[in-house]
RNA sequence: GGAGAGAUGGCCGAGCGGCUGAAGGCGCUCCCCUGCUAAGGGAGUAUAGGGUUUAUAGCCCUAUCGAGGGUUCGAAUCCCUCUCUCUCCGCCA
């Protein structure tokens, strides 16, 4: 949620910025929403106040022992005006906080504008994309020969499409990449390590942006709407993650937290039909390895290129070439202030393709969820900023080693930093 | 799942339907006193929203005692629903 002094002070200079991001923001509309509010809400603090005094010195002149049917008389009359205002007050500012919490985030100043991916800017490279000297085979290849290491048909009967089963080998290097990943950030890069609820309640959702206006992307367990507090899955560990720090005031010594945790994640994919519908890049159930900061304001520029650092470093140790891509302002997603993708290099399709999305969200979660901290000498507890990153998407991992480290014979060679992992196997197939 | 108890400010803990935004204590901040790493005295110390304003300063107003409804001129205090916590029983990983 944008800053409604923003909103109130600055709608057209808003307006604007949040036009480079394609979302059309009706000033209008909101401008005469705002004065009605305004109107309407003085009336009824009046009336309100109104009503305080006049009770009050019911109970002055009964304690006087004096005669308060006629002041009673009076409030009555005053009671039904201020229930009329109270709720035309409260359809008003209902229909005002619907409104905001459907604006995205206005992007960081740094953001290149852009209409879509198209315009993305690549800010580096890592690696050589290897050459191979025979014909390589993608992952779903790979996969399938290595003893249906990966066997979509067979989760198709489980479950449906866009589910899969894993075996053996396949199996083993998909935990042990997490646990790889946990320990790099845990160990080496100051995150704590969190065990979090896959299901989660709709403020928790509203919180970090996911509700009200992408609620179809989700898994619910009931039907989750306004009135209805069902629960949620996941569709990534930056939703409890985050949400630890709602309604929360910190000690500003407290800043920053870090934490880390492995989650798998549900996502409905509605609207992607037809999209990467071939293996493990799109699936409803994938696992993530998600890192969260919690940091004051002024530090969370310099928290994103952290948080990006500690993902890449995920990628260098495994070997696998990246490319480092600054999102414009058409691509982002809804709360991001400002985003790094990193994509990775996959052989079988010649092209790069995200494997982490690392955003600085700014005050904009922590708006929501009320999440704020407090400085030594400051009177007021002030709005803290919220960053997250993939470090990294799992199964997306799983097919970048399968498809960089294949052998000519269809084997696929253990990366060294996994085989601590996976009993010192070195190979598999 | 069955039975019972509870939910008040950063923490602990009072609170007859009106004088309680909330006693008291702890903690914290500032000041005073004190010649020694202590004690004492004083003052201050919730959050959100709105108005006024150059102002995130002041001032004024409104709301909030788990959440949401209700009764009432008036509710932390009465009634209903829900959520969560604790105890006992059952069941289970």
């Amino acid at each position: 949620m944008l800053d409604p002094k923003y909103l109130r002070n600055d709608i057209d200079e808003t307006a604007t910025r949040l036009a480079s991001r394609g979302f059309s923001l009706d000033v209008d509309t909101f401008n005469q929403l705002e004065e009605k509010r305004k109107s309407l809400q003085m009336r009824t603090q009046d009336l309100q106040n109104d009503r305080n005094v006049r009770s009050k010195s019911i109970g002055k002149a009964k304690a006087a022992g004096e005669d308060i049917q006629p002041l009673m008389a009076e409030v009555g009359k005053l009671g039904d005006e201020l229930d009329a205002a109270k709720e035309e007050l409260g359809t008003l500012l209902e229909q005002i906080n619907k409104l905001s919490m459907a604006i995205p985030n206005l992007p960081a100043d740094d953001v290149p504008v852009g209409k879509d991916e198209s315009e993305n800017v690549e800010i580096s490279r890592w690696g050589e994309p290897k050459s191979f000297d025979f014909a390589v085979k993608d992952h779903v290849d790979i996969g399938a020969g290595l003893g249906k290491g990966l066997d979509f048909e067979t989760a198709a009967k489980l479950t449906g499409s866009r589910f899969v089963v894993m075996r053996n080998g396949v199996a083993k290097m998909h935990r042990a990449l997490s646990q790889f990943m946990l320990d790099l950030h845990s160990n080496d890069h100051g995150y704590n390590e969190m065990y979090v609820p896959y299901l989660v309640n709709t403020d928790s959702l509203l919180g970090t942006g996911q509700l009200p206006k992408f609620g179809a992307d989700l898994f619910h367990t009931q039907p989750a709407t306004e009135e209805g507090q069902g629960l949620s899955l996941i569709p990534t560990a930056e939703v409890p993650l985050t949400n630890i720090a709602r309604d929360e005031i910190f000690a500003a010594a407290d800043l920053p937290i870090k934490m880390t945790a492995h989650t798998p994640c549900f996502r409905s994919e509605a609207g992607s039909y037809g999209r990467d519908t071939r293996g493990l890049i799109r699936q409803h159930q994938f696992d993530k390895v998600e890192l969260v900061q919690l940091v004051q304001p002024e530090d969370s520029n310099a928290a994103l290129e952290e948080l990006t650092g500690h993902a890449e470093k995920v990628l260098q140790l495994l070997g696998l070439p990246y490319r480092k891509m600054l999102l414009c302002t058409g691509d982002m997603g809804f709360g991001s202030h400002k985003t790094y993708d990193l994509e990775v290099w996959l052989p079988a399709q010649d092209a790069y393709r995200e494997i982490s999305s690392c955003s600085n969200m700014g005050d904009f979660q922590a708006r929501r969820m009320q999440a704020r901290f407090r400085s030594p000498g400051a009177k007021k507890p002030e709005l803290l900023h919220t960053l997250n990153g993939s470090g990294l998407a799992v199964g997306r991992t799983l097919v970048a080693i399968l498809e960089n480290y294949q052998q000519e014979d269809g084997s696929v060679v253990v990366p060294e930093v996994l085989r601590a992992y996976m009993g010192g196997l070195e190979k598999l197939g």
